[in-house]
DNA sequence: TCTATGTATGTAATATCATAACACGTCAAC
DNA sequence: GTTGACGTGTTATGATATTACATACATAGA
């Protein structure tokens, strides 16, 4: 996302294949700044997450890193979308057990996830002015949030025209 | 909830034989009224659901229902469930994987799911004014909400005041 | 009443998602 | 060159969820 005010390009046509090179450089800029390691399973997670933008489940990804000669045991996966996560370079979708490449790493972000349910397409959406509603109305309660999960499920623009 | 302005009783002291009693109560004559049947499992799981403001997870739900001679097959679990949700009488907590008694059956209601990380209450709070916001965030994208999953991680007025 | 129909329940088998525990390899610090 | 931190690989297991099929039960016609 260009800035907080546009929308997610997900669902707009793009130049994909920029898109996930970008996104793959700007991961491995970060990495190397915050002194984590940017391994050959991590990377090559991320760039399978980067392909679409759609969630991938941690065995889809396990099968992938397989017979490319990587491990073929569940940890692998896990391990390396969890590093993924902790770095925010991928985001968990709750709804969905799976795992979806972020499109503004970088950006310290708690977005919400718009859910295609024909398509299956995820994008990423502005997140605050809901969280804001959500911890005003949870503070009431006398709760204090600390995470929220936000996700929408529904039409992408794509699939709405087309129906 | 007596009405969508006053937070949800679930964390604050009640007496929950009460609340339980009546929720069940509600929930009987919703059914009737809707040609709904409430089973003996169906009634027995919503039972089980209502004895604490906690979500379940389907397992446990089974295990309870086994040892009271009901079936000891997943299916038994989640088709009770299943129709608790579909009626409105249960709510399904997307991070916990697992369900818990709706506060205000009859009312027909999305909300959001406060769950303390500590105590693991969950309570339901008002979602409208941070659904609006998400639905024009996404409508911004083209996207259709059709359901969202709103629900916060944190401390519970009790959990909070206790640390 | 009998029987047809739809719906609920029970069960077996399987699919899907996730983690614990331990062994081994690499690399940098000391 | 030993130590310690970290990453990877593997085994085993645990947790969550669904498909498919058989059986029981309610209720509405005939
Ligand atoms: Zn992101
Ligand atoms: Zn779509
Ligand atoms: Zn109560
Ligand atoms: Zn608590």
């Amino acid at each position: 996302m260009p800035d907080s005010t546009s929308p997610d390009l997900a669902f707009a046509a793009h130049d994909h294949t920029h898109c996930a090179h970008d996104a793959l450089e700007r991961a491995e800029a970060l990495t190397k700044a915050s002194g984590a390691r940017m391994t050959p399973v991590r990377r090559r997670v991320l760039e399978i997450l980067l392909e679409e933008h759609k969630a991938l489940g941690a065995y889809d990804v396990l099968a992938r890193l397989a017979v490319e000669g990587f491990g073929n045991q569940p940890p692998v996966a896990y391990r390396a979308l969890e590093f993924l996560v902790e770095q925010g370079l991928a985001h968990r979708i709750q709804r969905l057990n799976a795992f979806t490449a972020c499109t503004h790493p970088g950006q310290d972000h708690a977005p919400a996830f718009l859910i295609c349910r024909l398509c299956h397409m995820v994008a990423e959406a502005e997140a605050s002015a809901a969280r804001t509603a959500l911890d005003a109305e949870a503070a009431r309660a006398g709760f204090q949030v600390e995470r929220s999960t936000i996700e929408a499920l529904g039409l992408c623009p794509n699939c709405r025209e087309a129906a």
